[in-house]
DNA sequence: ATCATTGCAAACACTTTGCATACGC
DNA sequence: GCGTATGCAAAGTGTTTGCAATGAT
């Protein structure tokens, strides 16, 4: 999807349709969610969030809603803070940090040459994850 | 500490006094299990294990202990699967390969270039965890 | 009318906390 | 005896499940 395009339901519509998913309204506002807030949300975010726009809006759906992008691919979620799943709108393989101190988590671009390799001493590799830990630039900062 | 050498008692209490953390029956034997159990056990398998011996060890206990040690940065922790949290006496930055459909997580020998970095983008690295999902050799056999 | 989606409430699993008891020096 | 380690039970947190209500076609 063209970040330069609106994203307006009809788009977030004809998207979910391509993938098989029924393009329910709390689905479109949870994609779109997903897609304009990059900064990893946890499904306490996305509901503490939405819920001011859509009153009777539940977990549950959230929790469903989440299952199902993630079962059909088209988000992927991260463990790098061992207390909560946080979800990425962003499939491809990529590098995560999180601050110790501040607990904000990172889009970090740089290539690994692990990406490239499919098979890895036998197994066969589906997916990536990088996580990173530190002190963030911020935290360094102030210190 | 020396594989080839024996883990006995006494060479564990002199190592936790070396890290001035006092060398009580629980702990020795939380360690010994991790140094001889290196299968990135959870809280509930090191539990199911140990009472088996120590008939009134509590989970309390054990959450306590590993607390402790990753604090004391003589163990850590890995978050490979999202729904528990596995320990490994191995404290080394690897790469980690959980297999989707067994279950089972393998240690990867790959050195990674990322590994010799301390700054990346500005944030300061203290840790680092790689970790593969896919399918485990053995599965792809019985496929 | 039928089937999928939603949402409440209860159940669940894992972890932490509060506090009383036991242990070690 | 004092300070720490331990362990029970309760509370807390995040997630899943069962089932009834609602919505879409």
């Amino acid at each position: 999807m063209n970040k330069r395009k609106e994203l307006t339901m009809d788009k977030l519509r004809e998207y979910l349709d391509k993938k098989n998913i029924h393009p329910s309204y709390h689905r479109l506002k949870i994609l779109k969610y997903l897609m304009e807030h990059k900064t990893h949300p946890t499904v306490d975010m996305i509901y503490k969030d939405l819920s001011k726009e859509i009153a009777t809006l539940s977990k549950t759906t959230i929790y469903n809603t989440l299952s199902l992008f993630l079962k059909e691919g088209i988000i992927s979620c991260l463990t790098i803070d061992e207390n909560k799943i946080m979800y990425d709108y962003n499939t491809k393989p990529h590098v995560h940090f999180i601050c110790i101190k501040c607990g904000c988590v990172y889009d970090i671009h740089l290539k690994c040459p692990i990406f490239d390799k499919e098979i890895i001493e036998g197994h066969k590799i589906t997916e990536y994850h990088i996580y990173l830990k530190g002190i963030c630039k911020e935290c360094l900062k102030n210190a």
